[in-house]
DNA sequence: GGATTTTTCTGACATGGCGTTAGTACGCCT
DNA sequence: AGGCGTACTAACGCCATGTCAGAAAAATCC
């Protein structure tokens, strides 16, 4: 789903397979490079000469393992991907207990948010100017919607949760989340986090458990 | 605050004065062509040839106006601010009634987003590319954060918003509203209005003044 | 109503990043 | 040693940018 190598749709020529391995070296020799780059430089002081030069290799090389710079951050998404999605699963498999079960998601969420920030940053900030990556980036944002939505409508069934179009209201909770993680984690000096969390949390509950908020969050009703 | 002509550190030259005025009309024909141009394709795709080839002058004629693209975009944002902190007026002045404010100034806020869409999507997209218009960019959104949080803690002081920090929260509400109004309003096919502010609406009052949330979202307690 | 000054505009250039292509270097096999 | 595939690179053309010296148009003067 990302670049030259992997199973791969839409680039023009794949190049270099995963098996033998002197390339495998070389390419993630250059994804390291990256990573590194804009944990302390923004995504546009990113360029192949600049990056390549952080590496032993010439700036064509690049060219061998990724159509571009947007190619490369494709690949670099997907490897924290996996980490967000992980996550999530706390809130979206628990039934039993929805709050405590969004608890752990959002706290998980908030330390992949903590140590991929940069990335993050990255490619939301590479994303308007590539309409793959754009896609790439929304589709990815969109998946989010779906089973929050979905989860959403779940507990409104329950009773546990207000009665309203869960659609809009994930997209808000997750556009947030995303926002709030890419604002707190993506410089170089990141926000505290329990900060971040108990906002975010306090957010998320308010909507969806506004019964359970009260014991939760602590405060009195009228 | 925006580019050559208003009293404006920062650029190199300024050029061109306001009062006499061919060129001011020459200046604003150039940002209703952006504006235009923003309306159906985006900001990546709008480039100085591009832009002025749908005006009647020449590509160099953009640079008497404009230091580059970013500060067109400056200039844009600034012209839709005016209409944002207007509509924001209502709840952060109006003290008797809390929620309604709030109701009224969120209505507003996506009336402007509705209006002014692809405009703010625009900018939040140019602003990666450019230090001087992110920095712009995150000011801009900062200060909502400054006075949001400002009107949370004084709600706090008189007990009818529990009790938090304000400034995460506020960090937190704002950020959704902007990826919201981006998501929903800055491409050409827009979304429901009604149904994006519903959300926002819903989560905003969930999160501030739970107390009310009972009555005015019409659902009972336990 | 022609000359002069000021305002407004433009063509032509240099720069810098991009992506491609043709070709080199190296290891391995037999 | 010759041939083959893998890994790499130097050099090229392209396109958008921003600048500058000077042309054209408008305003002003006499």
């Amino acid at each position: 789903m990302s670049e030259k190598s992997e199973a791969d749709a839409n680039s023009k020529r794949v190049v270099r397979q995963l098996p033998p391995s002197k390339a495998a070296l070389t390419r993630s020799a250059i994804l390291d490079t990256g990573n590194r780059f804009l944990e302390t430089r923004p995504f546009r002081e990113l360029t192949v000469a600049n990056l390549m030069a952080e590496t032993e290799h010439s700036r064509s090389t690049f060219y061998l393992y990724f159509n571009d710079l947007h190619g490369l951050m494709e690949t670099l998404l997907n490897e924290v991907k996996g980490g967000i999605v992980e996550g999530a699963r706390a809130w979206l498999l628990n039934e039993a207990d929805a709050v405590s079960g969004l608890h752990e998601s959002l706290r998980a969420l908030v330390d992949v948010g903590y140590q991929h920030g940069s990335i993050l940053k990255a490619v939301a900030d590479a994303a308007p100017s590539d309409e793959r990556l754009e896609h790439v980036w929304e589709t990815f944002l969109g998946s989010f919607d779906q089973v929050v939505s979905a989860r959403i409508a779940q507990d409104q069934a329950k009773g546990i949760t207000p009665e309203f179009d869960p659609l809009p209201v994930a997209r808000a909770l997750n556009r947030m989340d995303a926002g709030v993680l890419i604002n707190a984690f993506g410089s170089v000096q990141k926000a505290n986090k329990e900060e971040v969390l108990s906002a975010i949390m306090r957010i998320w509950i308010s909507t969806l458990y506004p019964f359970d908020a009260a014991g939760s969050i602590g405060h009195r009703f009228k």
